[in-house]
DNA sequence: CTTGTAGTTGAAGTCAACTTCAAGTCAAGT
DNA sequence: ACTTGACTTGAAGTTGACTTCAACTACAAG
């Protein structure tokens, strides 16, 4: 029987998708909160899930931690955030996948013009040249197939 | 002034764009191979920058090492690598661009009809739903920022 | 009150792809 | 021959985001 309208680490565990060992991690650092029981065991405010529900839409545009620490540290001190601060933290998330989705094609539209020739070389391709800006934005692209590989 | 046409490991990097530390590890790794001075120090054969090369490239796109190693691995034993060879290499890598800007495509438009609400619920949202297949796709995204803003 | 599941901690481990370090050796120009 | 810069090695360190471990404690149902 819930005591209180208080969750358990393992029932956020369970409807945040979060690993038990995450949220403690994540505790650690500072980026959700709970009160402790008497007996010393965790016990978060419903408004946890939303506040994880924005990490992990975070985590999945591509933030690192620190900048979703950053990002959370802009919410309003006293009250509970609305939809609208939601909303006006994940607005400035569309120009980075736009940045992100340009220079993966701009990859793909160099690989089809090196495809034919099968060069790769250091001086002339974009995949390969190192001093190449947008090699370099491309390598962008690196990491991302080992996630988009684990669904199976 | 150079004995043969072999290069040294400073060479290579200078040329490569790798850094001698990253050319000791690839060796080690097996990715690629140097013969030896009487003094122990490494020797290159020039083919080895454009094997380089498209283990770059190779990166750029998102493979792992373990990955190259294995597209490596289907090289012809005996003879260097034609253009052919590489170009063959590479073909495959289209696909995996496709996929991954469709992935962040996807999630963008996601977004966009999302951004409005600042609903970010765990139940509906694709951006925060565990269980959705697409979300986790799109969780491909992470890792690419980091790389993205390194250029500067 | 007993039992079993779920929770607690700090420290250490994991992964990938390297880099850094310390201590020493080699190669080449003068 | 000497000097100097480039090279050698194995071991350990780095980064980010967690996970795993061992040993122990709390909570709630019956």
């Amino acid at each position: 029987m819930r005591a209180t309208d208080l969750l358990t680490v393992g029932e956020v565990a369970q409807r945040s998708g979060f690993a038990p060992s995450a949220l403690r991690f994540y505790e650690r650092e500072g980026l959700v909160s709970a009160t402790r029981t008497s007996g010393g065991q965790r016990r978060y405010q419903r408004s946890v899930l939303r506040r994880l529900a924005f990490i992990r839409a975070a985590r999945n545009i591509g933030l690192s931690l620190d900048e979703i620490t950053a990002a959370l540290a802009t919410l309003p001190d006293g009250r509970t955030p609305t939809r609208a601060d939601w909303a006006r933290l994940s607005r400035s998330w569309r120009s980075r996948l736009d940045d992100q989705i340009k220079a993966l094609t701009r990859l793909r539209d160099g690989l089809e013009s090196c495809i034919g020739c099968g060069c790769l070389s250091l001086k002339v391709c974009a995949f390969t040249n190192p001093d190449d800006r947008a090699a370099r934005a491309g390598a962008g692209a690196a990491f991302l197939p080992r996630l988009l590989r684990e669904p199976d």
